[in-house]
DNA sequence: ACTGATATGTTATCTTATTACATAAGTTGC
DNA sequence: GCAACTTATGTAATAAGATAACATATCAGT
């Protein structure tokens, strides 16, 4: 089952960039990178973007108004999916959590709480900027 | 233990208008309401929240771009909080949960990441726009 | 070729947040 | 009191993030 997705040019100029990147990208960021490429307008970037999300190839992170590429090689099905993310050198360790994924689904279901999707970011500075 | 904090006028303004609302404000809106009061410019909102934000008597909705005051009646200390958010009538509830703080602390500690704060939102629809 | 759906290009605009700079008000030590 | 310092304010300008509106193009199915 391969989840891959047939990208048209512009989706996949974008998930190149985001996946070339170390880091999470802001929409604007990508549009420079690929002025090159015959980008213009922001709104490329964020149709694309938008594309990607439906996909779930690429993930949008709240706090940061920025967007990556999923870690997981296929993407498509995953349960919840949490970030780690590092406020010194903006690295950003994704993983996915199925008691917090539980946990959510309880509260939910006790409060008749439809969810669509769920964000969990947690903030902070990581290992390596520790011991630095 | 009173953890109230001596407000401001602007501080006091911002927050009042956050308590009286049904739901959350953006910085923009809130300046909209504060007018008459003699607002401005949007830099006195912000500041005004990065203050309230400190206290802990805020909370900023990442998702959202939007601020809410804190459920809590005598504001502070709390542990980890979540959001639910319902995209239909825009009603927040909030609710704290040791299982999922827990679960963040360990993923944290087994990796050395210091976290200094976590955003959990869970955007829907509630059950009782779900009855209509 | 005709139709309908999807993708693209472009401009303008809206919303959210910050920088920079000036002024006022409260606190501390003398 | 007043000098030195810190905190709060006021105001203007601008940066950064996102969307609306409208025109054009590309592709699949019939």
């Amino acid at each position: 089952m391969t989840a891959t997705h047939e990208l048209t040019r512009n989706q996949a100029l974008v998930f190149n960039a985001l996946t070339k990147a170390e880091s999470p990208l802001s929409a604007y960021t990508i549009l420079d990178r690929l002025r090159d490429d015959g980008f213009r307008a922001p709104l490329q970037v964020y149709r694309a973007l938008d594309k990607l999300l439906d996909y779930g190839m690429v993930h949008r992170l709240e706090s940061l108004n920025a967007f990556v590429a999923c870690a997981h090689p296929h993407c498509g099905e995953h349960g919840l999916i949490a970030f780690a993310i590092c406020e010194k050198c903006g690295q950003v360790s994704e993983f996915s959590d199925v008691v917090i994924e539980e946990q959510v689904r309880d509260w939910t279901g006790q409060n008749g709480f439809k969810p669509s999707k769920t964000t969990v970011e947690i903030r902070g500075t990581c290992a390596s900027c520790l011991n630095s």
